[in-house]
DNA sequence: TCGTACATCGTACGTCGTACGCTGTACTAC
DNA sequence: GTAGTACAGCGTACGACGTACGATGTACGA
């Protein structure tokens, strides 16, 4: 075998830190955080367990990765538009790419060292809010509520046992609502039977919060 | 010995479901949540590992017992003032117990159903905010609301790699600013700058963003 | 006295992360 | 050519994990 068509194999089918930890995150969708383990993503992979730890120091190290690859898919605030719009649609995407990764909020807790995307987003952020006029001390505010709000919704989201309105109906009728006496819970009761008649959309209900806290950090800035 | 002495016994040393998860929660809070394995805990009472599981189903489930020791612990809303300062007390005793419990956050988003601690919380809060003239769906989405922020912050307060101010201008110093590069990530230089110099207590920063979101809840009730 | 339910434990199985050392290949220096 | 070096990958083995299974001893009602 030449050189050349060494290459070309390695290319294709070698293995490379990005293609490990990609599909670590394949895997960890599919199966979640729990199911990921160094033999089934070598399997996946199609190579043994032991040389991952050629490209990954540790599992430790291949999770903080992971996490930086969410990070990497969350849109940065655009910079033509007011901020509001630009935090919105950074928020937005901040939740559907955590709806999609469910692992990565969990996983944050324990990782403490932000990763070079994630940095890049948190720059991002700040300046934004900077130029639209908020002092540095505001700035800090403002992140920590909207980044709190997101991380918070997203864990909460996460911890739904239901994908689907539907879902969310049959499992009203079929297990809260018997778990819940309306003598001891009525006020759940009463939400519970509202929120089954009218459906429910998770993105809805994101939306409703983040324009609160958008519209209420607005008056906290200079106006430019 | 006798029946008396052997119950005098158990109530001693003997073990207990309630036994069992307060001590697995002290040993997560020691060691963290990997530190925490049916073994160890065993050891820490003083019995086989296997004898754990006469108290417990699996390990799930004692998890799940954790989450909702750990929401025991979690102040109610009280019900003599008004809503606002119910709603500040109650988010700030959580606050403050998550941070008690950091693995407790991490651990939410893998469990789904509530424990009856949980449930009983959320009739509270939800109690609190029906009385202060909340419609069914304003109360749903200031749930959502404040216990997103909630968990948010703890959240991002449990990946946080210090506990005290004086950590923080370390930190900042020795480890953050060599990382950051000033032509490529300005904004956070002038942050981190910033806040090293005027001191950080996380719990002040939590107040902030808190009273900024009841405030904006405010208007949404009808005035009862 | 005996049977049954309770509470506890020892052993064993399969899986996990990973330390260690071995392979074979590409490339460099002579 | 050839010896040396760095790269990329793998096999084996060790200790720890969760837990299925069955054995043990004890308390107590019949």
């Amino acid at each position: 075998m030449s050189a050349r068509e060494r290459r070309q194999v390695a290319s294709d089918a070698g293995l490379s830190k990005k293609r490990v930890v990609i599909e670590a995150v394949r895997l960890a969708d599919r199966e979640g955080v729990d199911g990921l383990s160094m033999r089934r993503l070598a399997g996946a992979l199609g190579a043994g367990a032991m040389s991952l730890y050629y490209y990954v120091a540790s599992k430790e190290e291949l999770l903080d990765a992971m996490i930086d690859i969410v990070f990497e898919e969350i849109e940065l605030p655009p910079e033509e538009t007011d901020w509001q719009s630009a935090m919105r649609r950074r928020a937005v995407s901040a939740r559907r790419v955590l709806a999609c990764h469910p692992w990565a909020i969990g996983l944050m807790e324990s990782r403490t060292s932000p990763g070079p995307a994630n940095l890049r987003h948190r720059e991002a952020v700040t300046a934004c809010l900077r130029r639209a006029g908020f002092s540095v001390l505001m700035a800090t505010h403002a992140n920590w509520l909207l980044d709190s709000y997101v991380y918070g919704f997203a864990l909460q989201e996460a911890s739904l046992p239901f994908d689907t309105a539907d879902e969310l109906a049959d499992m009203t009728e079929g297990v809260f609502l018997p778990q819940l006496p309306p003598d001891e819970f009525p006020y759940l009761n009463e939400s519970a039977a509202a929120l089954a008649a009218a459906g429910y959309d998770p993105a809805e209900e994101f939306i409703f919060g983040l324009d609160l806290v958008l519209a209420a950090l607005e008056p906290l800035r200079v106006p430019t």
